[in-house]
Order: C-alpha cells, then sequence, then structure tokens
DNA sequence: CTATGTGAATTTATTCACAGCA
DNA sequence: TGCTGTGAATAAATTCACATAG
C-alpha cells in the first residue's frame, strides 16, 4: 500500500489526473490485476474506460494507513544519521513532521538543526504531554535499548528504529527496523560471484 | 534469509554454539516450522535432539547470500546520510568494504571520512578498473537518476538507493531502494487514529 | 525424550478471464 | 473500445503432523 501511494503521489507531482491499472502496473512493477483487487478491497473507485482518480485514491490511501491527519514524530540521536533524517525531504508529503530532537551531547543540546532545537534526551518524558506518539531512533547500537524503553514509557506507540539491533518493546508498541546493512546484504544475491 | 543471518550472528555474538528451530522462531518471531523448511532448501545441517550450529549455518547463509567474500563498495554522496554510512557499523559484519566515496561538492572533495578519501564524481568511471561493483546512492533526490546513470556505466551490478525517487537502470542491474519515509508511513496503519 | 526434515493439508496470494459499465 | 471489478483457477507460501535420528 505505501508503494502505491508513492506512486500515486509522484503522478499527482506530474500533473495527471488519472491513471489506469495497467500504466500504473508498468510504472511499479506489479500485475494489473493484483492492483485492481487490492484496490476493491476498500471499495472501488475506478471508473471503467478511463481509470483511477489520482488525487481521490491518493486520499483513500492515505485514509486507510492513517495518514490522512498530520503526525509529528520526535527523532532521538542527532549524529549524521539524525541530521540527515531532519533535513530529509519527503517526510512532509506523507504528512509527517519532525518535531521534536533529542540527543545527549551536552555540544549538541540547546543547538537548533533544520529549524528543530535539540533536546536534552532527559527531556523524552515530556513527549506524553506533546502528544507525539511516533519517534525514530537513530543513536548508537548500545544506546537503542535504552532509548526504546524510554520512549515506551513516555507513551510513543510507534517506532522506526535504523540500529542493527532487535530492540524489545511491549507487544502494544510497533517498531519497524531498518537495519541498512542487512538490506546491503541482499544484493550480492544477484551478483555474479566474484 | 539476511534476517536468518542476522539473528545467527547476534546469537554467534552471545557465544552461543547452537540453536533449536524453535529458539531461534522466538527470537525472530517466525513460525519453527517455517525455518526448518528454509535451512533444508540448501540441504539440512541440524542435528536432531540438539538443534543447529550457529557458526556453520551462518557460513552456510552467507554461502547462499553470496556474502563469503569480502565485497567492496562505493558509496555516492557524502552528505549527512552518506557520512553516516560511512560511520555505520555493521557493513563488516556482513563482509562489506566501503572502499571508496564520492561527492560533487569541491569543499569535501578531497577531505578524508572515516579514513576514505572523497573523490571526485567524475572519477566515477574509475570503479570498473577498481573491481568495485556494489554502490550505495546517498545524493539528493534530483541527482539520483543521473548518479544511477553513471554507475552502471562504470559497471556496478548492485545498487542500494536512498533516495525517494524510483530510479531507472538496464535490468541486469539490481536496485534496492529505501525510501525512509514511506517506511515511517508503515506505522501509523497500527496506530489509533488522532 | 528432544529436535530435525519432510510429505500432506491448509491457508494465502497471485494471476487469469470475462461480464458489465462509461 | 478501454478499463474496472470480481469469481474461478492457479500458484505459492505457511502450517501441521509425524516418522526418524541423535
Amino acid at each position: 500500500m505505501p508503494v502505491y501511494l508513492r506512486g500515486l503521489l509522484f503522478l499527482s507531482e506530474q500533473g495527471r489526473q488519472s491513471i489506469s491499472s495497467r500504466n500504473l502496473a508498468d510504472l511499479l512493477c506489479v500485475n494489473a490485476s493484483q492492483i485492481r483487487k487490492d484496490f476493491s478491497y476498500f471499495g472501488a473507485f475506478g471508473t471503467p474506460g478511463v481509470g483511477y482518480n489520482i488525487k481521490k485514491l491518493a486520499r483513500q490511501i492515505k485514509k486507510i494507513l492513517n495518514l490522512s491527519v498530520f503526525r509529528k514524530a520526535a527523532l532521538v540521536g542527532v549524529g549524521n544519521l539524525g541530521s540527515a533524517l531532519l533535513a530529509y525531504p519527503g517526510f512532509g508529503m506523507y504528512g509527517f513532521d519532525i518535531a521534536a530532537a533529542f540527543d545527549s551531547d551536552p555540544k549538541k543540546i540547546g543547538r537548533k538543526i533544520n529549524d528543530v532545537p535539540v533536546e536534552n534526551v532527559s527531556n523524552l518524558r515530556s513527549l506524553r504531554r506533546r502528544k507525539i506518539n511516533l519517534a525514530i531512533i537513530a543513536v548508537p547500537r548500545d544506546a537503542a535499548q535504552q532509548t526504546a524503553d524510554s520512549l515506551v514509557k513516555a507513551g510513543v506507540k510507534g517506532i522506526l528504529n535504523f540500529s542493527p539491533l532487535r530492540v524489545t518493546v511491549p507487544k502494544r508498541v510497533k517498531v519497524i527496523t531498518i537495519d541498512i546493512a542487512m538490506e546491503l546484504a541482499r544484493l550480492p544475491y544477484y551478483l555474479p560471484t566474484g
């Protein structure tokens, strides 16, 4: 689903109004009936003979993914990766706003990066009051679990974890881990040996 | 498969010798017979009554994934994200070595980051001679396609793309795209609305 | 008695094929 | 005619269940 959304937002940027399942399939390298089936799961929106209205469909998918309201997210760890995330264009188009940043390094605390002031990690508990329930972990590996624990205590419900470590959280909290090295590890499989 | 490998490397670090499919299943949150089936695809290594030898199994999976030889990879784009990747621990344990870095910014060219000298992107063609056929794209969105084209010309066979853009390459080249915002977009689905 | 390896059963996902609408 | 929406057919993945090995 997020893949469809990305494709639709891309098409929308190009100024297109509508697209057929076939064309979208070609664009995203998937099967056309797959797309029609997936879309039909949440009720049908296409116009036979024409295709799908891009804007309407994007709005619908956002609703399904719970992306229809703007979300605030917190970033923990303002190192190279964290700074890159703060500067990352694209969060916005999915309705995310990195509204707070935290670090443990006194040299960083107080500075502003991309207009977001860096706060002391000890202040993580304020997230509950500020109604921020999404967080991104971009701290060194050894601090990841501890950070996750603090986030859970602060009432965070969803975590995007960039550390190459399995973090353990109560099962009511959803974690998505991106292990960058692991992704790279998938590549050689498709390559000739040597 | 990469997930299994990560789990096994983790266990290996802990000093464990062997593990049963059941225990590994619990650790990775998958089904136990799934694991046995997957492992049996490339011939069986487990010892009934004991389990699988962790080191042996890890070595085997590395062989399957073509990870048994050290691989050199090139990084293009030494911004915040690129710098983070250069410092990323974990590539090593999958047998990767970021052996070259490129950027277009004259202020960065010539500097060393994490012992890797930053070269001019115009020098990308040297990758063929240096037998580097994996690359990581960490450039701004608008430069992504152009970078991919240069990499393909330089004989690169696998690309890890961090730009939120679909890059188009000949089908002999394998691309894995990590769209960070899209990953984050998956989280709200599991959250209560609001 | 514990844990593997694997055929059989089941569930899930994908693809096909076509009736019906604009 | 072009494309959707969907039942039917096919393929793939997952899980079960158990004979067998240490």
